[in-house]
DNA sequence: CTAAAATACGAGCAGATGCTCGTGTTGTCT
DNA sequence: AGACAACACGAGCATCTGCTCGTATTTTAG
């Protein structure tokens, strides 16, 4: 966005990155979702993270402000592979004439991969009590998350109060965060039966609060 | 590990306490109970717990190995208490002709007037990544949660396989540990809300869970 | 009353952690 | 080639946190 270069000065201790130091930036966030998804966010010491990324605490200060921008950076990037994963598999206009049961399957798998392929994610985002700085570094991002289920939400009941879509995307979501790091921390069959778990908690939460005005709407979820 | 105890050696540390003493112990721990709820248990110091129950760190230490065990007694404390309200609201015979809605409503209503009347209980239980100490301190508890639970579970699909039931219980526990704290964090209408969703979600899921063995069962969850 | 145990104090230690700083190396631009 | 910025290093600083220790006071036992 602004000028990065030396002659003004909007962003003082912004280097002119070159090709090493972009491969050094990503090595670095992926030591760091390693480690935060080993040891937890707080357990996880700075040092440490370098030490995994092989290079000195110096070094690793030369890219990040401190600890907080580490785990900032590593939320947008989660972010921006999520919105690929979005773009990818359930845009809502894929998925308009779908049913409910199909929408969150195919909203719950790729998650659920997701989850898998990225042991940092749950790190930063399942967590119900974070510290201040873990906080600010993912709000914005669990904002967009739930602007995006309220969307899909609201398609199946679309004359319901505008709070109560919100109300029961925080739920829905809130249900995926509880589970998420059971199914990560099972092994095999027991991952899948968990996972089989939350796709039935999900979808018969969902479906009675879709059965709950069958006035307006065309409560046939199934079929469309 | 000497013995500085006169007659017998089983206990070495134990000081035999005194009134005043056994006052300090519930003191620390209502002051624990303060810090460890509004600051969560990382953030929370041994120092802000001794000058919040209005005494030195060194006396604190009198009465508490360390941290980890402070978490334990507390634990302890309110599995205490716990069991009294079992006793007090659902025990299964009371509950036994009940219908699975009543028995939710008998479980989920005490449970978050609890977690609402001890802030530090969340703190303690309704966290998905524990350090270490803490979580050595709170498994047993949670353990015997679950198969309370479980055992509630049970006498709605008899015929389900043990550990088909186990998963179940584990889901409906993560359920209710995942939405507690948007419960409690919550104010007045909203919380009866998030409050009602929940009660909603875990009924619903049960729901769908007792419907899926028909045949040996009676589905007949509504009326006995 | 007296000795021993229990309780109380609070300055401060040992260890850990996030982060810095001085210095040296590699890359880029002209 | 020279100059400057980006990159790299790692010992170690400043700070915090859980906890201790020497000492003083209160309570209990005989």
């Amino acid at each position: 966005m602004a000028s990065q270069n030396a002659v003004t000065e909007g962003t003082p201790a912004r280097p002119r990155r070159q090709a090493r130091g972009q491969q050094r930036i990503e090595e670095i966030l992926h030591a760091a979702a390693a480690v935060f998804g080993e040891q937890g966010y707080d357990a996880t010491t700075t040092n440490s993270i370098a030490k995994r990324a092989g290079i000195s605490p110096g070094s690793l200060y030369q890219f990040f402000k401190n600890k907080d921008d580490i785990a900032r950076a590593l939320a947008e990037h989660y972010a921006t592979q999520l919105t690929a994963l979005r773009a990818g598999v359930f845009t809502i206009e894929n998925l308009d004439g779908a049913g409910l049961e199909d929408t969150v399957d195919a909203v719950l798998g790729p998650l659920v991969a997701f989850n898998l392929a990225h042991p940092g994610f749950k790190a930063l985002f399942a967590r119900t009590d974070m510290p201040a700085g873990l906080r600010d570094a993912v709000t914005p991002i669990q904002v967009t998350i739930h602007h995006r289920v309220a969307d899909l939400i609201a398609h199946f009941m679309p004359d319901r109060a505008l709070d109560d879509i919100a109300r029961i995307a925080t739920v829905s979501i809130q249900l995926v965060r509880g589970m998420t790091p059971l199914i990560t921390e099972a092994d095999g069959p027991e991952r899948d039966a968990l996972t089989a778990e939350l796709r039935t908690a999900v979808i018969s939460y969902l479906s009675q609060q879709v059965a709950r005005v069958p006035q307006h709407t065309r409560p046939r979820a199934a079929r469309a």
